[in-house]
DNA sequence: CAATAATATCAGTAATTACTGAAATTACTG
DNA sequence: CAGTAATTTCAGTAATTACTGATATTATTG
């Protein structure tokens, strides 16, 4: 009964903890993410230790080692997640950050300035008709409205509820 | 040469409209929709004509019936397309609803309420430790000021930009 | 109400993509 | 700097899903 690891640590997750992997991943999945990556990112989000390492990844989720990288290193790159490789530990340590969904957030926002793009793109097109120039920019209108919108009620949600400072892993 | 129907069109789109119905079809298929279902909702956006039939769409798209039948179905389902069925003429009628995209962001805007579920469930679970809480308190909070928001900013566009008088279609 | 046109359904396929597991690489330790 | 642990990479596969094309259904016309 040889583990991946020597990782002591229960290699079973709490049925609590599992629902919200479970859901929070398909979720995740909808926003186009591969659905292991949802799986790190809502444990990353759960656990009460300050890091967690690939391999406690791998025997909690049952997951690959490639897996587990890749989607680490994903999550790593879309800052939901930091990597922590502190000397003197072999392994890399992982937490999510102070704030990931904010973060999300912020790319969905910025997410409105491709569509605007296209519109525009299709606005000097010569091909189009007045009907649909008039479509196209009541579209804009709208995607430029929400994008100043949604980057103010950015700011004032993070004026209210102001970040924690960052606490380093003790050990 | 026998072509599908008589519709006498010409067969082949025009370049300008071409790249947006493909760059608009990218996009939507990021949204989790069909590549096909983003192909006509593009075309029906361009389109000067004040209604198209599936036959045209089949032609221009260079797409399979079954394939038009079902993605212009799911249009309808969600809101972005409608369909006329004049008595008196065959073939079912469809163009673009007057503002499918603010449709497009009511679904999205409501996609927040999921998320309040599921991290509703994890909050009240056992297993969750003070850490954990706080951090699914921050998002959940984080959610809900963003849903008010986004309702409030789409109500806002829409007092600002009023819909124009819905037209019936002529002949 | 028979004939036919339009649309819907559905089984089969093609293509995409997440995931695994092994091999290669990188980094730490004695 | 040799040995080993951790991570990355990558080829192969399993599973999902869009799409086609043929058949079934529905609706309109003569």
């Amino acid at each position: 009964m040889k583990e991946t690891t020597d990782s002591g640590a229960t290699p079973v997750m709490s049925p609590g903890l599992a629902t919200f992997v479970e859901s929070f991943s398909l979720m995740f999945e909808q926003f186009g993410f591969p659905r292991m990556a949802g799986r790190i990112f809502a444990f990353l989000i759960l656990t009460e230790r300050d890091y967690v390492t690939q391999a406690e990844l791998t025997d909690l989720l049952q997951a690959s080692t490639g897996s587990v990288s890749t989607m680490i290193r994903l999550l790593e790159q879309l800052g939901f997640v930091e990597r922590l490789s502190l000397p003197g530990h072999r392994r890399d340590r992982f937490r999510v950050r102070t704030d990931p969904l904010v973060e999300m957030s912020r790319r969905r926002i910025e997410g409105a300035i491709h569509m605007i793009d296209i519109i525009e793109k299709a606005k000097h097109s010569k091909e189009i008709g007045p009907t649909a120039t008039e479509r196209l920019e009541r579209a804009e209108s709208f995607y430029r409205h929400f994008h100043v919108e949604m980057e103010l009620a950015l700011v004032r949600w993070l004026e209210a509820n102001p970040l924690p400072p960052p606490e380093s892993p003790s050990e």
